[in-house]
DNA sequence: ACAAAAGTGTTGGAGATACACCCATGA
DNA sequence: TCATGGGTGTATCTCCAACACTTTTGT
């Protein structure tokens, strides 16, 4: 029995109205057309679980510093023996025929801020719109519906890890990001209201810069202080 | 490296106002005192993890028709290489330094409708409260403790998972069971109000008899429904 | 008739929702 | 001075917390 992690890397922008997913596109075989699946790979021998994601992410999309949060581990027995996944498995996998138990990660980045390139096994990596996820390597098609309802449920709660999120941002990002996550829009009074009786949330000395309206003010989460120079 | 599963069982009843863990003892070895443990075993080559979860429950305990949620991995590379589990270790793996990663499943049950018999490698079962666990086998302590604060969260949204509940109840019942988990004394009518707004919740033409008081409602959870001769 | 637990309603405060206008900046 | 997004307050409603009395049964 094999152990692996995949993961689900959710990436927004200010521009784009939804989440898009980290793809990497598996080597094209013969004339089948090519797959697209989760960045993932198996544990090693002696690796804590979350450094292996975090290693697996980096050798194949080359990002690095994603904090990265197990929601569930997926096991069904036959997870990878469908037809679609054959051919690949044979080529790349020394035992192909191997049980392989996953791990899912997922974590949430501004996609301006990591520049993904492929290497090792993936060919390519993509940002996908999470409502255009074409059908994907193994149970990856899962993998990603699960770890959306665990975002979009931690975000309700208004326990989204702080983690996830980006150092310094003014309300607005952080608003634009919360529609994005819960696909639908928020007032924007409100909004501030209930985010700012947050303990966490701490505003800046600092405000935007080279903006040609009124700057906004730039906020934080405490968890992130240390990483700034205020 | 191996997969296991490791079930913690919450046991709740009328009287006590704490929640019990069902644990097995491992076999007594030389002078060393026997460590107690949580019910767990590896998984088998082709078994799902959910039922895998199950057998090993009742294969150790004897417990079956127990509703078993998946909640965290475990997969420190060190969780199984402290000193106090070395001898039996030893003793009872034939690969004895093979990495294991866990995978932690908790259930919720009312004590006496389960009655636990040790079997195979569990020397006696036993009921511990949560307050007055000792150290247990490898991480199993914070296995527990990570199982009770899913729990509890869950509660608190009331996102309890009503597999978790028994089929039946009144509903001084059900809260005597939530401020069991919760560990706080719940208003009796607010409670009621806010358990009402669940529309899961059902209230079944039946009442309690032979009670020498008012006899109460008694009511079940939707998904239960197929189970219950009405 | 008594003991025991079931059942029920109101009030005050906090958080959620809905909604419209002025402000600071760069061009 | 204009265009752009930043920033703010009030009214209503719904949900949470606190609190005491009546009802139904068995003995």
């Amino acid at each position: 029995m094999d152990i692996s992690v995949d993961c689900v890397i959710f990436g927004f922008n200010e521009n784009s109205n939804s989440l898009q997913v980290l793809l990497i596109e598996q080597e094209k075989l013969e004339n089948i057309p090519p797959l697209s699946a989760l960045p993932g790979d198996f544990v090693l021998e002696d690796e804590d679980l979350d450094d292996s994601a975090k290693r697996v992410l980096m050798e194949l999309t080359n990002l690095s510093g994603v904090f990265l949060k197990q929601f569930h581990v997926f096991g069904d027995p036959n997870r990878i023996k469908e037809e679609k996944d054959q051919k690949w498995l044979l080529k790349n996998r020394k035992n192909p025929h191997n049980r392989v138990i996953t791990i899912g990660y997922y974590s949430l980045v501004r996609m301006e801020d990591y520049r993904a390139q492929p290497a090792s096994f993936a060919q390519k990596t993509e940002w996908i719109d999470i409502n255009e996820i074409p059908t994907l390597a193994f149970d990856h098609n899962r993998i990603v519906k699960k770890a959306l309802k665990t975002l979009r449920r931690d975000t309700l709660h208004n326990n989204i890890s702080f983690e996830l999120l980006p150092k310094k941002f003014t309300l607005a990002q952080l608003q634009n990001l919360y529609e994005i996550i819960l696909n639908k829009e928020l007032d924007r009074r409100n909004f501030r209201k209930s985010i700012k009786r947050l303990e966490e949330l701490i505003s800046l000395n600092e405000k935007q810069k080279n903006v040609f309206h009124k700057p906004a003010q730039l906020y934080s989460f405490k968890q992130n202080l240390d990483e700034i120079d205020i």
